[in-house]
DNA sequence: CCTAGAACTCAACACTCATTGAATTCAACG
DNA sequence: CGTTGAATTCAATGAGTGTTGAGTTCTAGG
């Protein structure tokens, strides 16, 4: 059979794998794409840097696949939509705050997002967040200019991460979670299902 | 005295010194710190790399005054304050987005947001910009967490210029600014003077 | 006219980057 | 035990980076 099975000081090949992915997932995350080194991504991997192209193919690669969102994203997102309706804005408030906090996620969410400001291809995994993740939320919530919604909410979310986690702008950057859920609710509550002008 | 007069095929001091700045400033705002190479501001400025460094230093320098926002701005923020309370939001919205549609100021606002998501020295800058010019509005509008609101108006900020111009996330990206206007409006009327809670 | 100094260019340096191909070390299997 | 093949390392390559110092070309002042 195949599983894994270390012995002598050699990994197995999937313990090696998820610990490069981890790191760079990381160091994406902390410095954004262009000063990720593969050096440095390697180094804190206790790897040479040869073997990353050797699992990942190139950079690139690597990128792409340690930024890839679980498939079940877009239906927890959709699935927001059950429940009472004056209530969305809170689930969402939650949602979003609960993935930026969540170990698992957020590193995968502000690699995206830190890496989005000079490489298009990742400006091109958020743009598919915003539009196609929040799209589907709002488009099961309303008929009533639901791309609008989306994006409005996205600007939303992308400002929060950025000037949470990335910039950390004072008193956001310390609040805690449930702070944040409070405060942003309403927002979120209008953008979805209020009117979007006055 | 020392007005320019240039003759011959060689420019005047400012003249250059201004070409260098100019393709600079779009140049950060296009690709962000890393991406924008001396050689390539050079080349867009029609100027040999050398004598970027001899006019303003080093790299670090010609970001630091090319990235500098007239401090008028402050003032002017502050002055929003001024005028009918039911309609600061309307004010604002629409001051930010004039900021962010007028040619002299979007570069500049946009190489900061660019690079401070991997240059730390950018991402103070655009700290100080959200936490000090936004707090000054804030505070001379109420007394109720004005820090709070400044770094939540913040959030919605960055996040309009970071979907809108940096990932271009339609329909926003193509929205014209008065539409904008009218969308972000009643988000800032709410953080800026409403209850901040529900 | 001539000379001081500033604008400007050229070629190079020292580094860092991602990627490569050949070598080596190991684990599993017959 | 010996051999296949994958995991892993090593050293090198070529391209691109910011910065430097010496050199050239122009302008302005005496």
């Amino acid at each position: 059979m195949s599983s894994t099975g270390r012995s002598g000081r050699r990994r197995g090949e999937t313990q090696t794998r998820d610990a490069i992915a981890f790191a760079a997932r990381a160091a994406f995350a902390d410095v954004g794409y262009d000063r990720a080194t593969m050096r440095s991504i390697a180094a804190a991997a206790g790897v040479d840097p040869a073997l990353i192209v050797h699992f990942f193919g190139s950079k690139e690669g690597l990128f792409r696949e340690v930024t890839a969102l679980p498939p079940e994203m877009g239906a927890a997102m959709a699935g927001l939509a059950d429940g009472p309706r004056q209530e969305v804005g809170l689930r969402f408030a939650q949602a979003v705050v609960g993935m930026l906090e969540n170990p698992a996620t957020r590193p995968v969410i502000l690699a995206r997002l830190r890496s989005a400001a000079s490489h298009p291809e990742a400006a091109a995994l958020v743009r598919e967040l915003v539009s196609r993740d929040l799209g589907l939320l709002t488009s099961s919530l309303t008929d009533d200019r639901p791309e609008a919604r989306a994006v409005l909410a996205g600007t939303q979310v992308v400002g929060l991460a950025f000037v949470r986690y990335v910039v950390r702008v004072e008193p956001l950057a310390s609040m805690d979670a449930a702070a944040v859920v409070d405060v942003l609710a309403p927002t979120f509550q209008r953008i979805l299902v209020g009117p979007l002008t006055d």
